[in-house]
DNA sequence: TGAGGGCTCTGCAACGATGCAGACATAGTG
DNA sequence: CACTATGTCTGCATCGTTGCAGAGCCCTCA
């Protein structure tokens, strides 16, 4: 199992182990002919290095961890890609873990035997664990935080502007006529404090146009996964007075919305219009496909990772509240317009 | 940045490294009064083990890598979750990459300095390298393959029946009389088999039945993406005879497939049926929802990693070929009709 | 009383790599 | 020709941990 080692290679090539550690890395000079020997030993005995022992040996992993509730939330998924991708420009590699949005699990990472001291990095997306208690396990390894909003700023932090886009989102619908606009995904009592940013933007929205927010239109959601979008949404259909237009907290929550509003028998955009938050993939896809705040993921993702290896070669900057872009991408859940071409989405 | 040391906790307590060792393991018996002084020692310092140094030390890391060409892809976004929590409960954690389908970056894995040498143990859902390519390069890392079908038998290899499945898929569109029944996603020229199998069962059920493959109807796919599923669903709606009936070969396509039925006017299932695989979150809240062939996932993760921890603990079994169940099942765009109730599926 | 046996605790070596300081030979310089 | 610079190569120490062997010590029992 154990494959050979520098001392290995070193004896068949007759050299120290230095040698032969020189000849791998490139680093001192060697002279032709005993480059050739040794690497002649290396190839007979296919040597690996051992990267432990040169991680222990230098320090560092190469690794850094991703930490998200569910990997198999579309978002997640593809935030996790980018992240992925980000590190691996920068020669890291990432271990990916799920906390399932239970507090448990997220301390869990904090705790004194956790896997954490293994990792150069830590980005986490915390659903549970406020900053407060982050802070306090007086973690070694530098953190960045992705998508929650903490104020007292004690991590560095990469989000998008929440208000601004749940303002701009819930615009839109009352900018196509709609007056009563309900929001889903409200999330009152959360620690995390990600849907609370967005209904204040969604009551911004109302304020801006002088309108009052019908606080039975307001539906809170205690995940934001379809089936609760769905559920939700039959929730409103059921009041005397139903919506006609639905911003949803994320995208899983409209596309469960659109389809309880299908076998409901409604058409959307027709009878509602129907926003989401994220830009999935399979928003793209939906029918009809859904209009949508878009955050750009990739820029997320290099900001974090790059912020992140910032703090793993040392620079003590204070920590960062960085604001990613975002936009609206208008399809027809809204506007029920086909656009005109091409017909596939890139 | 770095932190204490079993040496700093030593001296603090004026005890032996090896002592605190000890303690901080509870392996050798230690008396109370010692046991005590060092785990006071232990927290003022908040000790951390470096977990790098242990492992080399031991020899094994305890993480895995899971290798996926996407991980944005539902599929394998789903079957990565699996992983983890298997691995988890196993005390491993998962390095997760992505090659985006690229030989190259597959290839790259099995180069003298990739980083697979720091895993435990490698679980590969490879597209391009054949399992000849895997098994040249002499991996002293313990391989267990994914989802492809490999014929001789290098590697343990955890799949479903692929043959079977499309069987039945096909069988059920036929049963419910459809007559000019198309298949999206053939690579009759990948190194991967998958596809091919797929076609395999294809045909078998049209055998079966007594019934000719219009070979106009089998239409390739590079990937296996919304995209393409459209764009083949396009092409075969500008048939003189466009079929009544569609199987894609994994839910992907066919959701694409779907949309482009939607835009082209026509509804699934009464002008067209539709049938995927993977059984992804997605089909089942799409309009109309997606008849599919459901993989154990669960327990191909399951497998997988306990072939694959087997493996690590030096069990020198021969490759075994697991085969796991899978299921169809039956949604709207088959038959067409909502189930009764519960409106959300689970 | 003294050999034997637990119970605690310790020190050394090792995992496989790299940093560092220097050895040795050769070449260059005045 | 002595002396320094240069170019190659080597050995030792070290990263932080654990395996192993054994050192004391106290107690028991013949």
């Amino acid at each position: 199992m154990a494959g050979p080692t520098l001392r290995d290679v070193a004896k068949r090539a007759n050299v120290s182990i230095r040698t032969v550690s020189n000849v791998v890395n490139g680093y001192a000079p060697v002279s032709d002919e005993l480059r050739a020997r040794v690497q002649a030993a290396l190839d007979e005995l296919d040597y690996r290095p051992n990267l432990i022992a040169r991680n222990l040996k230098q320090g560092r992993s190469g690794m850094i961890a991703l930490v998200v509730p569910e990997l198999d939330v579309p978002y997640f998924a593809e935030l996790a890609r980018e992240v992925i991708t980000a590190a691996r420009a920068r020669g890291y590699v990432v271990m990916v873990d799920q906390t399932d949005g239970d507090g448990e699990r997220e301390r869990e990472l904090l705790s004194r035997d956790s896997r954490a001291t293994m990792f150069d990095g830590l980005l986490l997306s915390p659903l549970s664990v406020s900053a407060e208690e982050l802070r306090a396990r007086g973690n070694r390894v530098p953190i960045v935080l992705l998508g929650e909003h903490i104020f007292n700023g004690s991590f560095h932090h990469v989000a998008i502007d929440n208000v601004a886009a749940a303002r701009e989102a819930t615009a839109h619908l009352l900018g196509l006529g709609r007056r009563r606009v309900a929001a889903i995904g409200d999330q009152p009592y959360a620690t995390g404090e990600t849907a609370q940013l967005r209904t204040s933007g969604y009551r911004q929205a109302h304020a801006r146009e002088g309108l009052e927010v019908d606080e039975r239109l307001v539906v809170p959601t205690p995940r934001f996964h379809r089936r609760q979008g769905a559920a939700a949404m039959e929730q409103l259909l059921a009041l005397s007075e139903p919506p006609d237009a639905v911003f949803c907290y994320n995208d899983l929550l409209a596309l469960g919305a659109m389809r309880a509003l299908t076998r409901a028998g409604l058409r959307v955009p027709d009878d509602v219009a129907v926003v989401g938050m994220d830009d999935i993939e399979e928003g793209q896809y939906s029918t009809p496909s859904l209009t949508t705040i878009a955050p750009e993921k990739k820029e997320i993702a290099r900001m974090a990772v790059d912020v992140l290896m910032e703090s793993i070669s040392g620079a003590a900057r204070p920590p960062a509240e960085i604001v990613v872009p975002h936009r609206l991408i208008v399809r027809e859940s809204t506007t029920g317009q086909v656009p005109a071409s091409p017909a596939i989405p890139s």
